[in-house]
RNA sequence: GGACGAUUAGCUCAGUUGGUUAGAGUGCUACCUUGACGUGGUAGAGGUCGUAGGUUCGAGUCCUACAUCGUUCACCA
């Protein structure tokens, strides 16, 4: 073995192995089933740090499972990702010098379909590099023909029940991209803008209307002004005309609640085709809706003069215009929200266009509804997230599913005239045209944990509901929400009965992790400098539930560190434990530090067994860690050097080292499987090996208790020796207590060869000494030196001020009848004792400073 | 404006249902190179737990208010 663990040595060729003996592949109907599916990734790329956090959780908790005997499966599956799948794929068609939108839809897809091929390739390798233990056999894709199925009974069951329905709404349209969005794919950034306050003049007289607006360029789309029905400045002037500037268009004066007195001049241009709050007004006063922006951004021919020309430069030289006619009354700075597309970026623009929609609010109630039933509900982990998604759930609104794209599942929808036919297979008869739209991708990941499970043919219901998901909370809104009211509405039943929720993770600095910043860490890179399992450790052992992870390289190489601390302390037990293997296994005689390793792995089986189970990963990886470090590594390997020859000594180190490397399998997943190989005979894989369990026999507390003295004495010693800076020149005697006495003078051969120094009886000749005080008696160091020993007293003074000072609070609690008749009796009895305890040392420091 | 989260050691973070000397990693200081590991070992310094009140025998933990940072929803002519 070498000294140094090389993680690229032991992480190759494991994924492959794992693969080739199908340990991956769950089905075996005799054990009970467990189910994660896994949250898509998008094709759009290689995956990034947030997917390594993410499925590394999964992999934990499908390992874990799959040792604890369960028929562990866990579907793979990709995204297509609609908008930012077309977009890379045009971006690549242009740099090529192919216009995309040239090209004929069949064509364009099938270079969409080797793009996705070529990604889905490199992610199934990153997998790979992460140790991800996917059951490939039942891998799927969103836009898989089984899923299209899926997807088009969900749109037309949803149509024939009214919940889908096609309409002329306001949506958010992307300009770049040319589609319209939902609601939630707009992103708002409070942003300085410019209000301009225009004039807009009677038809029939001098005076005029100050009217404020951000969006100049929309008054070609006026078609009216509001004033309050209230405001007494002018609501005697409904109905009478106003001249949109720079136009020779009149459009009315009308009267509607919108108009806010407070605000501005309390005058407000009405423009249905391109504000949400207009189009409302407009269909309460039956405005005409007079659009006047081209799909791709610019301006149409309702602008006149500025047709074609980009909004923003319309904007610009619609301001110049104004100014030079004086129909510019100010400018005024304000800071207000804009909308960007969440993938594109471009400026979200409201627009007026025929769409397709879900009608949520039925589904809504009933996910709400079944939020009340503790057996039914999904259980959010950390908790306070059903708080989030209840409360979107409860303000929800419609939900706009169609996209102006090639990329995605065709809407099942056809048209003839004014004829709609809306089905899973296409009408019948000539003339019908299908319409051109694709749906959101969202609609189609709503379908997942049952669509990849044979829904609706047939859906496997033993791994329905999935018993977890695991995710960020930035997609509780866009995926899991959706999830959940459509597993309810087509199952009947939650998708799965737990969420995991996770944060973000951020860089060093706290930033969030992005192209633009340029902060991004590729885990490929991580994972080759350092090792999957250095990533993944670090993952889970440095993140808390719910809550953002920082990336810390150093972090990082902490993992690294404790990799190779395993390895070591692997080498030192393989190479004194050279006749091991062998059937001379012996638990006979243990000695007390046997009992009390064992003891001491049995605890920390039991808090990572609990741990787990809530998933708190970072508890799990410490508790772990410690026991590996402090009490295997530090003590028990340290003290098993004075007993090598035993058999029962040998049995235990590899006994224990074995169960660490199981209790570590599902984080580490490829140094377990090499360090379990070097012990195992019959080279089964440590996969399906069985995860360590809790044993009420193995208690020992008394050995523990009696380790723990040891160990107190040990440490003081040394601190002491330290101290008072005492060379390897040194001797002990032994003034304990009787049981203390005992416990040390039949333990002293390897007391004294850890303190390197033995004990004696008697102090030698020309040594001074040092009393070292015990609440249980106590312990004389002599020494060589011809220093004095002052630096001993002001030690003990030090010591007896603290003392005293506990003392003094110790028996002023007990002394509190409040806290003794109150406070549990274990707890007043504790006190007690601890207060006995530091009376004796006192006593015996008292002497001492005579 | 509503909701949520964060505020604990120089830094990054844990801290279960309140239990009395608040933990880890990293960094820092001193010492140690006897074969598991110097990517190590040993010992140590370092915190009035954001502020102010309150409940309680007892508060980092529960309640109220405030402050700072962040997230999110809504509004935004």
């Amino acid at each position: 073995m070498e000294k140094k663990y090389d993680h690229k040595q032991v992480e190759s060729n494991k994924y492959e192995q794992w693969l080739q003996q199908k340990l991956f592949q769950a089905g075996d109907l005799k054990k009970p089933p467990f189910c994660i599916v896994i949250p898509p990734p998008n094709v759009t790329g290689r995956l990034h740090l947030g997917h390594a956090w993410d499925t590394t959780i999964q992999d934990v908790i499908i390992r874990y499972k799959r040792m604890k005997g369960y028929d562990a499966l866990w579907i793979p599956g990709m995204d297509h990702a609609g908008i930012a799948t077309q977009a890379k794929v045009d971006e690549r068609l242009r740099s090529q010098g192919t216009n995309p939108r040239g090209m004929n839809r069949d064509e364009w897809t099938k270079i969409a379909w080797s793009w996705k091929e070529e990604y889905a390739k490199i992610i199934r390798s990153q997998w790979g590099k992460l140790g991800l233990s996917l059951d490939y056999s039942r891998e799927k894709f969103t836009l898989d023909p089984d899923l299209n199925n899926a997807v088009n009974e969900v749109f037309v069951t949803l149509y024939n029940k009214g919940y889908i329905y096609r309409g002329e709404r306001i949506i958010h349209y992307d300009p770049v991209a040319m589609t319209a969005l939902s609601n939630i794919e707009v992103i708002y950034k409070e942003e300085e803008a410019i209000l301009y306050y225009l004039k807009y003049q009677l038809a029939d007289s001098n005076q005029y209307f100050t009217i404020a607006t951000t969006r100049p360029e929309t008054i070609f789309g006026d078609t009216a002004i509001a004033v309050n029905p209230n405001d007494k400045r002018y609501n005697q002037m409904e109905n009478k005309m106003v001249i949109i500037p720079t136009l020779d268009k009149k459009i009315p004066i009308i009267l509607d609640e919108h108009a806010d007195m407070e605000f501005g001049s309390g005058v407000v241009k009405i423009t249905p085709a391109h504000d949400q709050n207009d189009f409302e007004v407009g269909n309460r006063h039956n405005l005409d809706r007079v659009i006047c922006l081209n799909p791709n951004g610019t301006m149409n021919n309702a602008a006149g003069k500025y047709e074609n020309m980009d909004r923003f430069q319309c904007r610009e030289k619609l301001v110049n215009e104004l100014k030079e006619k004086g129909l510019l009354l100010r400018e005024e700075k304000i800071t207000h929200s804009i909308g960007y597309s969440e993938r594109s970026n471009a400026i979200i623009e409201p627009y007026l266009s025929k769409q397709w929609f879900v009608k949520v609010d039925e589904l809504a109630k009933h996910t709400i509804e079944n939020q009340k039933n503790a057996k039914t509900k999904v259980n959010f982990f950390p908790e306070r997230f059903e708080n989030v998604f209840l409360n979107w759930m409860t303000n929800i609104q419609d939900w706009c599913i169609s996209r102006q794209l090639w990329w995605g599942h065709r809407i099942p929808a056809w048209y003839k005239d004014d004829e709609i036919h809306v089905g899973k297979e296409p009408p019948v008869g000539e003339g019908w045209v299908q319409d051109e739209d694709v749906l959101d991708t969202w609609f189609s990941s709503a379908l997942w944990p049952f669509a990849t499970l044979g829904w609706p043919q047939r859906l496997n219901r033993r791994y329905f509901p999935n018993n977890v998901l695991v995710t960020g909370y930035d997609i509780i809104f866009f995926w899991v929400s959706r999830m959940i009211f459509q597993s309810l509405e087509f199952n009947n039943e939650r998708p799965f009965q737990d969420v995991l929720i996770h944060g973000l993770i951020r860089d060093k600095d706290g930033r969030k992790m992005s192209k633009s910043l340029g902060n991004g860490v590729d885990p490929m890179d991580v994972i080759d400098q350092y090792g999957a399992d250095a990533l993944r450790f670090f993952l889970m052992s440095n993140s808390s539930p719910g809550q953002d992870l920082r990336y810390d390289e150093d972090k990082v190489k902490a993992a690294w560190n404790f990799n190779n601390k395993i390895w070591n302390a692997t080498r030192f037990v393989l190479l004194n434990t050279k006749d091991f293997p062998s059937p001379k296994h012996t638990f006979k005689r243990l000695s007390l530090y046997d009992k009390w390793i064992l003891a001491r792995l049995n605890e920390t089986i039991l808090e990572t067994q609990k741990a787990i189970e809530n998933f708190e990963f970072n508890i799990v990886c410490n508790t772990i860690y410690s026991f590996v470090w402090n009490d295997y590594c530090d003590w028990y390997i340290e003290l098993s050097k004075f007993n090598l020859e035993s058999p029962t000594t040998k049995s235990v180190l590899i006994y224990v080292l074995t169960e660490i490397v199981k209790l570590l399998h599902p984080f580490m997943p490829f140094v377990t499987e090499e360090i379990y190989q070097k012990f195992n005979n019959d080279q089964t894989s440590i996969m399906i090996s069985n995860y360590p369990q809790y044993n009420k026999k193995l208690r020992y507390k008394d050995e523990i208790n009696k380790v723990e003295k040891i160990k107190e004495i040990i440490t003081t010693i040394r601190n002491v020796k330290q101290e008072n800076k005492i060379s390897n020149e040194y001797y002990l005697i032994n003034q304990l207590n009787r049981e203390e006495l005992y416990l040390i003078t039949d333990h002293q051969i390897e007391i004294g060869k850890i303190l390197k120094t033995s004990f004696v009886k008697e102090k030698p000749a020309n040594m001074q000494e040092i009393i070292i005080t015990f609440a249980y008696g106590k312990i004389i160091l002599c020494y060589n030196s011809t220093t004095n020993n002052n630096i001993d007293k002001e030690m003990l003074q030090k010591e007896k001020e603290t003392l005293i000072e506990s003392i003094n609070k110790r028996t002023n609690l007990l002394a509190n009848e409040n806290f003794t008749k109150k406070a549990p009796p274990n707890l007043v009895d504790s006190e007690k004792q601890k207060l006995n305890e530091e009376t004796e040392k006192l006593k015996l420091i008292e002497e001492q400073l005579k």
